[in-house]
DNA sequence: AACAATTAAATTGCACACAATTTAATTGCG
DNA sequence: CGCAATTAAATTGTGTGCAATTTAATTGTT
């Protein structure tokens, strides 16, 4: 067995790395991103539970709040979620009122998700939540711009490219 | 109602930007870290698939190859995860021989994990995974780095702090 | 027109996540 | 010691995610 460096550094690893150090947990960027994710949710629950929806809800309304009478597929493509997803999350959503879903009368394959009136007036309810979690993350705007658009360039990535 | 600004930069929006570009996806820090992740999971699936572990159940690995035998609530503090998550995923991995359960002789309430042999020799098996990861970013290492303590930190206020 | 190929949702089956509750064990305090 | 408070897992119930399959509608080709 050769003669390993001692892992000095806590970071993502250089080309030379051991294994030992890039299969360290702290190490791992999809740690981050799932741990963060996660902790996101947590933080949007209470105040999103207020307006009568979960998280991946609000981020269907998100999308409907800037283009309302999408089909279940266009929604799937903006959020990167499939029909085994959005189709019972859809129906949960028309049980609770915020939108209605209607065949296509030109396409019956396709379903039209609208937002009802109940639908759009949430949104005024929901224009403070964006501050609350900018309060919350407490760190200077200009930083969660950037950051952000690494991620969505991490993303992009990650979704064409593959594992190859 | 007033006049309005049209929205003219798709950043994540300044003090005074407008409601409605605070609400637009692309401007959303939650949905970046949100796709990014589940992102990640899609490109990490087929590999752990091969391994016989699902994602969350390879992040376990990861803590234990690092430290054998933790307490549920061990592993839950390092993985920020609660017991109803990680109690039917624990069951799921000792089913499939990845990990062993044993309660604490000297406090009954306390459940260990520890590794099986099985368990400890995927971690060769596994060695691969980060460098296929990294392969898959298509960006310079150090940049994951980088992105990965950001989001770390941002984690980290996330946690702490809250809605306040 | 007929029919194979394609497309869009829905369904099925499995595995997370988590709030809230429950059960059981331990600790602490008078 | 005795018992309330605390702690650790497990359980319950709801809501995602997604691969794989199914169902139904449409398109393309002959």
């Amino acid at each position: 067995m050769p003669h390993e460096m001692p892992d000095p550094a806590p970071d993502l690893t250089p080309p030379g790395a051991t294994s030992d150090a890039m299969l360290r947990l702290d190490n791992q960027l999809c740690f981050a991103l799932y741990s963060a994710s996660l902790a996101m949710t947590r933080l949007y629950q209470p105040l999103l539970g207020a307006l009568g929806m979960t998280y991946p809800q609000y981020l269907v309304m998100l999308v409907l709040w800037e283009q309302d009478g999408l089909s279940v597929s266009e929604l799937g493509e903006r959020l990167l979620l499939n029909s085994g997803t959005l189709t019972p999350l859809l129906k949960r959503m028309e049980s609770s009122g915020l939108v209605t879903r209607q065949r296509d009368a030109h396409d019956e394959r396709r379903v039209h998700i609208a937002l009802t009136a109940a639908g759009r007036e949430v949104k005024a309810r929901a224009a403070s939540i964006p501050g609350c979690i900018l309060n919350a993350a407490q760190c200077p705007v200009s930083e969660l711009v950037a950051l952000t658009r690494q991620v969505q360039a991490l993303r992009q990535r990650l979704v064409h490219g593959g594992v190859a």
